[in-house]
RNA sequence: GGCCCGGUAGCUCAGCGGACAGAGCGGCUCCCUUCUAAGGAGAGGGUCGGGGGUUCAAAUCCCUCCCGGGCUGCCA
């Protein structure tokens, strides 16, 4: 009897021996194709947890398949180190954020390195250190330079209370403030913004990515683009310096059918159009709008509101004079920022005209439509009616009739609207990477140059409960000179949104010390794009998107060839607590991944978690599955070490013995097709039931064959990606040299999985009658009548008619008979 | 409201046109008793969410409804 598995010091022992020989430190490798797997860098929060594990070991299990099946693998890591909580624990524990996220840092490295994965450590980035931020600045200014940063006046969020302005986070989902819980609302501040939107076109071309269909569509979703007409309604008065206005509309062959016009309250034309008696209710509406937290505005459970300016324009197409209302469904950064009231053909604009009891004059006929009352919105195509010259045109046709009209008579033209907006990346907050400008009083702004960069950020802020950033009140950081000029200027006192750090942080890993730009550009040239990446699909619009922007800047700027950051991405799961619900301390369900390697050991934790569902769906955590797999590891473990043995005895049994090289090559297929396509749990099926089968009574007849120490390496060696620790172990207890992660993937042999004899149903009707051993290589002629002939099928067709033989290779037989 | 994913044994999942639907875990029965929050042997267990259709043949394809989960959210 063998000495019982013990993980602890086996996996202890074998992270020393990778660490110490240098095992995961990827150099260049001409000889081998390149791999690099990426997984999404964690935030710094403190602790590992299990959702960390389960997006990264699997990602890890990849990579050393990767490596196996002879690619040169780069696995980096790092940590996304710049955030608001870091701050939050200086204001509430007086810790520097430094010194805050440097310690969790440290914490995570060590939980990291418990994982066992096939990091490569002499790559680590950490976001928030300077020789990492500088370069964010240095992008900064590269887009600033050609156009693609710039400041302009944007709503921040606002607290009356703390009089101040709020990041995004510190808006609770009830639209307060976290702090003192006011109403938070809206105030224009001038920000910085990056031109998102001109790459919009190109970043809605996903023909390069082979991503999840979801995360593109969603992708698609977020952009927004849509085609339509912008076209002009002359207003009534025409005294005022505006003489009409403007809206975008996707749905011009339903515009006979307008009975109001929307502005969104925020729109420059307000103010002039709203009439003397109607003045003090639109003030009114306007500034309850402004009050209104995003969170309310958006609501769509409450009813339309709004109110009447007082003012009309005209529709050109029949003359007809159009009360022109305001109304917070009408958004002012989309399209014009006005609406053309179609109630009869638009849901909203449906709602709006009941309550204001405003005419429903209905366009497109709906399917058998008499000519009633409609009693909904209808939205679908139909024949155009009520449309003096467009009558009984199909609409979707009368779209472009009426668009060519538009553009003949010179009202209007098509025009493209996108959803997407600039990214706002202005953060009134301190931990974060400083904007390098500089307010000059009396070169206005100006650019920090490049030779001065990084801007660092300085360590001694004072940390106020205030929301604000405290480089404001830092003298010696926000007092400076100009570059230019030379005279006092004042610094930036915003910082960025962290989500810059991670829109280039892949370039960072390949030279991760490169002192003359960002990244080496001859190293990047052979290592991006990111060939798999894998994280949460809950980035899908925000870093996925931000990344693959700036990875077309970075081409725009000459520094890479690709189009795209990551080729492959595959978003995993979410893992859940034992009940089923999101874990969480408030629900007291938290499953702590370091509490699970002290008693199971990181191999078994990993299979666990790779075990419990497909990879994409996630699942809960369930404590009694994860026993089953450490006793399978500990079968494992007996199987190979007590049965291992020496020598080369003449197979005792032919037939069972080619039994046993069918199991081993069918489950190395498996495992590696099930590998290549993330499919781990059930990958973990087969490896279970094979060790099932080596462990039979019938089967240990086959020791000490060749044939069996194949079954046995072969078993290992598959299990060397995802238990790596015991994998390495029983390799090096088998007599093999080290390592066996340096080993190549088992291949396997069709002709050894192939059978010698099969069973070829025999069906009558669709119903099983008779079953034949027949030989694998079986011609159909002889198949079929070998089945007509089955005493059991004439017994069945007695004096029927067969109608026709249906030959499946390899599997059936299947006589009809009337 | 829209889009996407899922509903198969008590639980977690395979199977996704071809046999009387399979694995792991749990439960059950028996055996063992210095690997003991253990080991071995074995037998059970399923209207494949409901209803229609297509087919020689449907868990598998189509339609429809029901139930869970995710994302999204007035974008004119």
């Amino acid at each position: 009897m063998a000495e019982r598995y013990s993980p602890h010091i086996i996996e202890a022992k074998w992270q020393a021996r990778w660490e110490q020989d240098g095992l995961y430190h990827t150099q260049d490798d001409p000889a081998r194709p390149k791999w690099y797997a990426l997984t999404m860098f964690p935030y710094t929060s403190g602790d590992l947890h299990c959702g960390h594990w389960y997006a990264m070991a699997p990602s890890d299990v990849q990579a050393r398949y990767k490596r196996m099946k002879g690619y040169n693998v780069l696995f980096p890591i790092g940590f996304d180190a710049f955030g608001l909580p870091a701050e939050n624990a200086a204001i509430q524990r007086s810790i520097h954020p430094f010194r805050w996220t440097m310690d969790n840092v440290a914490n995570m490295r060590q939980q990291l390195r418990s994982m066992g994965a096939m990091f490569d450590w002499s790559r680590e980035i950490i976001t928030c250190l300077p020789d990492y931020y500088r370069w964010n600045q240095w992008f900064f200014l590269q887009f600033y330079k050609r156009g693609l940063a710039y400041r302009a006046m944007a709503p921040a969020n606002w607290c009356p209370g703390c009089q101040t302005v709020l990041a995004n986070e510190q808006v609770m989902s009830d639209g307060t403030c976290e702090r003192c819980h006011s109403t938070v609302t809206k105030r224009d501040l001038e920000q910085w913004f990056l031109r998102i939107t001109q790459y919009a076109d190109e970043l809605l071309d996903h023909r390069e990515l082979q991503w999840p269909e979801r995360i593109k569509v969603m992708q698609t979703n977020w952009i927004g683009k849509s085609f339509g007409v912008e076209v002009s309604f002359p207003l009534e008065r025409q005294d005022l310096s505006d003489k009409e206005i403007r809206v975008f509309t996707t749905r011009p062959d339903t515009i006979y059918g307008v009975t109001f016009m929307v502005l969104a309250p925020e729109h420059p034309l307000v103010p002039q159009l709203t009439t003397p008696e109607r003045r003090a209710e639109v003030d009114a509406y306007v500034e309850a709008t402004r009050r209104e937290s995003e969170i309310e505005r958006q609501s769509t459970e409450r009813e339309k509101t709004g109110v009447f300016t007082g003012a009309y324009c005209i529709n050109q197409f029949n003359g007809q004079r159009v009360a022109i209302f305001i109304a917070d469904y009408a958004l002012l950064h989309y399209g014009t920022g006005a609406v053309m009231g179609v109630p009869a053909h638009d849901t909203r604009d449906f709602a709006f005209a009941k309550k204001y009891q405003l005419p429903i004059i209905t366009v497109i006929a709906p399917p058998d439509w008499q000519g009633g009352e409609l009693t909904e919105a209808y939205t679908e195509p139909g024949a155009m009616v009520h449309s003096g010259p467009f009558d009984g045109i199909w609409s979707t046709e009368g779209i472009e009739k009426v668009n060519d009209y538009i553009e003949q008579q010179g009202w209007g033209s098509r025009k493209v609207s996108y959803r997407l907006r600039d990214w706002l990346i202005s953060r009134q907050r301190y931990w974060g990477t400083p904007i390098p400008m500089v307010y000059c009083p009396q070169c206005g702004i100006v650019p920090v140059p490049e030779e001065q960069l990084p801007v660092l950020l300085p360590e001694d802020a004072a940390f106020r409960p205030t929301g604000e950033s405290p480089l404001k009140y830092h003298q010696a950081f926000a007092h400076t000179t100009c570059p230019q000029c030379g005279q006092a200027a004042q610094r930036e006192s915003d910082t960025m949104d962290t989500f810059v750090d991670s829109s280039w942080y892949q370039m960072r890993y390949l030279s991760p010390s490169y002192e003359q730009g960002p990244f080496d550009q001859e190293v990047a040239a052979r290592w991006h794009p990111v060939d798999q990446y894998t994280g949460g699909a809950e980035h899908a619009t925000m870093h996925l998107l931000y990344a693959r922007f700036f990875h077309k800047v970075i081409r725009d700027l000459g520094l890479v060839r690709s189009n795209e950051p990551y080729a492959r991405l595959y978003n995993q799961g979410q893992i859940l607590g034992p009940d089923g619900q999101r874990m969480s301390k408030s629900r007291g369900n938290v499953v702590a991944p370091d509490e699970n390697v002290s008693r199971f050991g990181a191999d078994t934790f990993r299979a666990y978690l790779m075990f419990l569902g497909p990879w994409d769906q996630g699942g809960p955590f369930n404590t009694e599955g994860i026993n089953g797999v450490a006793r399978w590891i500990a079968r494992v473990w007996n199987l190979v070490s007590d049965h291992w043995t020496e020598g080369d005895r003449e197979p005792p049994d032919d037939a069972g013995l080619r039994e046993l090289l069918r199991w081993t090559h069918r489950t190395i297929r498996k495992v590696d097709e099930d590998l290549a396509e993330f499919r781990f749990n059930t990958m973990l099926a087969a490896l279970m039931e094979f060790t099932n089968y080596l462990s039979r009574p019938e089967t240990q007849g086959m020791k000490g064959t060749a044939a069996w120490r194949e079954a046995l390496e072969s078993l290992l060696l598959l299990m060397a990606p995802t238990t790596p620790h015991v994998a390495e172990e029983l390799w090096a207890r088998t007599g093999h040299a080290f390592s066996i992660h340096q080993q190549a993937f088992p291949a396997w042999d069709q002709t050894r999985i192939a059978e010698d004899q099969i069973t070829l149903v025999v069906q009558v009707n669709g119903r099983v009658r008779d079953k034949l051993m027949v030989p694998a290589s079986i011609a159909e002629a002889e198949a079929r009548e070998l089945a007509l002939a089955s005493e059991r099928v004439r017994a069945q067709v007695k004096d029927g008619r067969v109608t026709q033989v249906i030959y499946v290779p390899g599997r059936l037989v299947n006589v009809v008979v009337r």
